[in-house]
DNA sequence: GCCAACGTTGGC
DNA sequence: GCCAACGTTGGC
C-alpha cells in the first residue's frame, strides 16, 4: 500500500469539504511531476494526508484513502473551468485525476512542527521552495505524522 | 538545446 | 503583500 500527500487550497477545497462530499475526484492537478505520480503510481486503497497550502494555518489536517485509480481529468476540456487547457483533447488528455474518500481529520499538523521533526526532514514538503503538490510519503514520515497526531498505536 | 523572461506557487 | 524558488515558454 502506498502512501502520498496531496495538496490542496482550504479555501477552495478543505478537508471539512471532503468530509461533506465523502468522496470527490482531485482535479486541477497542473504539474508534469505530479502528474505522472498521479497518472502511474498512486493505486486505489493507498492512503493519502490532506494538506492545507496558501491559507492562514498550514499543515496536515486529515487522511484520506484512493478509490479510483488515474482517468482523464474533466475540467481540462472545460473552457470556463480555471483548469482548461487548451492544449487537451479527449482523444489525447494531458491531465489525469484520481478519486478519493474521506477517512478521518487529524488534529492539524503544522508546516512548522512538521519542519522540528527530523524523521520528516527529507519530505519535498519540508524542503525551500518545494511546489510539488502531490508527493510520495514513506511508511517512516506515515508513521512519524501520525505519531505526532496521537495516532501511534493506530495501524491501519 | 540553451537560456532569459515570465508566470506561478506558497510560506511568511 | 512580499518575495524566493521553481516551472514553463519561446526565440535563437
Amino acid at each position: 500500500m502506498g502512501y502520498w500527500l496531496f495538496k490542496t487550497e482550504p479555501d477552495t477545497f478543505s478537508i471539512d469539504t471532503l468530509k461533506q462530499q465523502k468522496v470527490s475526484c482531485w482535479e486541477g492537478v497542473r504539474n508534469y511531476q505530479a502528474r505522472n505520480m498521479l497518472r502511474d503510481e498512486v493505486k486505489v486503497g493507498d492512503q493519502v494526508l490532506i494538506y492545507h497550502s496558501s491559507c492562514k494555518h498550514v499543515g496536515v489536517a486529515g487522511v484520506a484513502t484512493v478509490t479510483r485509480e488515474c482517468y482523464p481529468d474533466h475540467t481540462q476540456f472545460e473552457p470556463d473551468s480555471g483548469y482548461f487547457d487548451p492544449k487537451a483533447t479527449p482523444e489525447a488528455p494531458r491531465w489525469f485525476m484520481v478519486d478519493v474518500a474521506y477517512q478521518r481529520h487529524l488534529p492539524l499538523i503544522t508546516l512548522a512542527q512538521m519542519k522540528q521533526n527530523p524523521a520528516l526532514a527529507e519530505m519535498p514538503l519540508v524542503k525551500k521552495g518545494n511546489r510539488l503538490s502531490v508527493m510520495p510519503v514513506t511508511a517512516a514520515q506515515w508513521q512519524a505524522i501520525l505519531t505526532m497526531a496521537g495516532e501511534s498505536c493506530i495501524v491501519r
